[in-house]
DNA sequence: TGTACGATAACGACGCGTCAGAGTTC
DNA sequence: CGAACTCTGACGCGTCGTTATCGTAC
């Protein structure tokens, strides 16, 4: 006992939908629509997911939940992103390394832009979380003074 | 001039709409879906609505774009709240005042659990948002690197 | 008397949920 | 062999966008 080893390799698409938090409707659905390369299959049909395709699966999942793009728009970035990696693929074969470089350029302004969505949410977020807390805080004391009147023991307070 | 009245009062549908940023389909189906009161018409049947109104519509729409509720339970959740607009309203007639300690403890809890939604979120995007920054620290030094092998000016960072 | 705005109704799109019927894995 | 898993359609639902046709405001 002791050792851990890699538990996964390929993945069939039911404990991929588990992993990911999303149904295996969701992943065949993205693969339609592009959003995932077709994975690797077994003999009989069954799709396998590889590391690098759940990794993919996350980004398309936060960038849907936690940010709210369409997937329609999801799949450009990616595209832009995909720049990424074909150039690790073939930096070598520097066929036109100017291109490259705005390629690259391009994929740091849809970061950006990704980034500027997250502080945007996040402001507002904090906003909301204050007229939250506000509201507990009055209803604690709607409560407090209702318990005193009645003779029960009041919940406490937080943040 | 220089006067500033309150300019609002009450706003057509055209108008309501742009300032909570959305359409006027949507207002119409949040309405036809119990999640606004139908709002007071003019003779002709044009749709009023009162600054209560565009408050709602506001927590509407946060609820929905920034925490991701689907309408269904925005519903549930607003119906919680106003609980408290009734007990603010009726606060004289204490028909059964421990049942409005009851449904104050429902509203908080509703509350609550929305700022739950709030922490995951934040907590979420701030992991995000440090993945982000470094790739795109990452850019920026693939870009520096082949500016001085060609003789260009790099952007600047941000953290 | 326009013309700009609103009302309702109906169809369509996106992002899946949910079955059905057949094949695959172990 | 059977039980559990997966496959490909196909239809349905929630949440609006869009268009068309008609009435209202000023």
């Amino acid at each position: 006992m002791g050792e851990v080893p890699p538990p996964d390799r390929y993945l069939q698409i039911g404990e991929a939908a588990e992993r990911a938090q999303l149904t295996q409707r969701t992943l065949r659905y993205y693969e339609e629509k592009g959003l995932l390369k077709s994975p690797t299959r077994m003999d009989g049909g069954f799709r396998l997911y590889s590391a690098e395709d759940m990794e993919r699966v996350e980004r398309i999942r936060e960038l849907k939940d936690l940010l709210g793009f369409s997937l329609a728009e999801i799949k450009e970035m990616l595209e832009a992103e995909d720049v990424r990696l074909q150039i690790k693929a073939g930096w070598r074969t520097d066929a036109d390394a100017a291109e490259k470089a705005a390629q690259i350029r391009r994929a740091r302004e849809v970061t950006l832009h990704q980034m500027e969505m997250i502080d945007q949410k996040m402001e507002r977020m904090a906003a909301m979380r204050k007229v939250l807390a506000d509201r507990v805080k009055k209803h604690d004391e709607m409560l407090a003074r209702w318990a005193e009147a009645s003779g029960e023991p009041a919940p406490a307070a937080r943040s």
